[in-house]
DNA sequence: GTGGTCTAGACCACC
DNA sequence: GTGGTCTAGACCACA
């Protein structure tokens, strides 16, 4: 499922990162179109306006650019994706950190819990 | 500041999400009384009637218990709050996995990731 | 326990139908002296001036006497007795009807509902 | 008269109640959508935010469910609506019988007065 | 037009 | 001074 949305957070946002996420993954590759508003909006259950306006801000961050007529393509610079990739992923580690060591949870515990909780993941396969 | 609320989500859910931060914690100790409602509305710059929302749902779940006209107490029940520090810190981790794995990051490199955030965090010190 | 109120409502009501019932069911017999107010309010955990307002409202409606310096005695007036605890019972039986009723159960499953009731009661015993 | 409270309990509970009593009695049957907030507030003659107080507690009990910009269901369920019934009738019959025979009706004589009742309504119709 | 949230301000019971 | 209730009125997201 692609459309289950935080209904507490606006759409277009949570569509955003959904985009950034896929181009940083690979799943939406340097230099490739992507596809058409109308089918991300369809595949996402959202409004083509939503999706639109999710779009614009990346491609005012130059993540995409748009060919009139053609489509819209992910940047070639594979530089600002792999910055964007380590800026997110700094983001969400420090997040969690915060988080966790406010619940009085240690940086070494977090680390050992984090660990358990992978292993026990792969258990489960 | 205490007074920080993610515009996009209802306050009260923030609110309450802080107090089980702070009975996790051990900030707000089991069996002792926790600040007047009017004073923790005060702190996080909130209406009465919104703080009183959070710590009502937070006594729903036994985690408050009421005393009337003397105040709220943190459930002695540490075994509940273990099984809350738990659940919280489960929660993070798995949305913290979520989101390092969607970007293209196996869970290995995201324990490297967070051992060496942790290590830069320390030289700072 | 005589000491356990509901919250929500004025306590002297509920001390006033508490001693109407004690008169209506022998437990006061009529002519008979009732305990002094302090020791009733002592028994019932609740302020003597609470107890007199209770007992002065009693004494208005002619259930109880009082003779200063000696005490406060049950009417000897038995058909009255009567006659309260006839109208407490109906009082008793209307609501019961009402609310039963109300749940959508007819007046001749409330009587089956009622016997079953009663004969699992005994069979407690 | 929809709009008659007892002073001395809170309005939000009385709310409960009473479409608790909907439920069960049928007149919001199971599955279907209630009346908004606020003609339901309105009916009562209470605040809307009263009223939303009690329906989210009637919610929290799965007794009804929300569908954002669509309305409040009855949960379908329709054991749950049975066994709130049963308990309804419990409750009622336990406090009838508390009440009669505190006034020193036995169980038999109560069945007695109760049917009465029921005979001498009938022929007022 | 639906439910949901929030504020401001008032009043109450209890101790 | 504590928690609890209630109102009035506003604003928001969503479809």
């Amino acid at each position: 499922m692609d459309n289950a949305f935080d209904a507490q957070r606006p759409i277009y946002i949570q569509l955003i990162e959904r985009v950034k996420t896929r181009i940083v993954s690979g799943e939406y590759p340097p230099g490739e179109q992507i596809p058409p508003v109308r089918e991300l909006a369809d595949a996402s259950g959202v409004n083509p306006n939503t999706m639109q306006k999710a779009l614009a801000e990346l491609e005012r961050d130059g993540l995409l650019t748009v060919q009139r007529t053609v489509g819209r393509f992910v940047t070639g610079d594979e530089d600002l994706i792999a910055k964007l990739k380590a800026e997110l992923a700094q983001t969400h580690i420090a997040r969690f950190l915060r988080e966790i060591t406010a619940l009085g949870i240690d940086a070494g515990d977090a680390i050992r819990l984090l660990t358990d909780y992978i292993g026990r993941q792969k258990e489960e396969i």
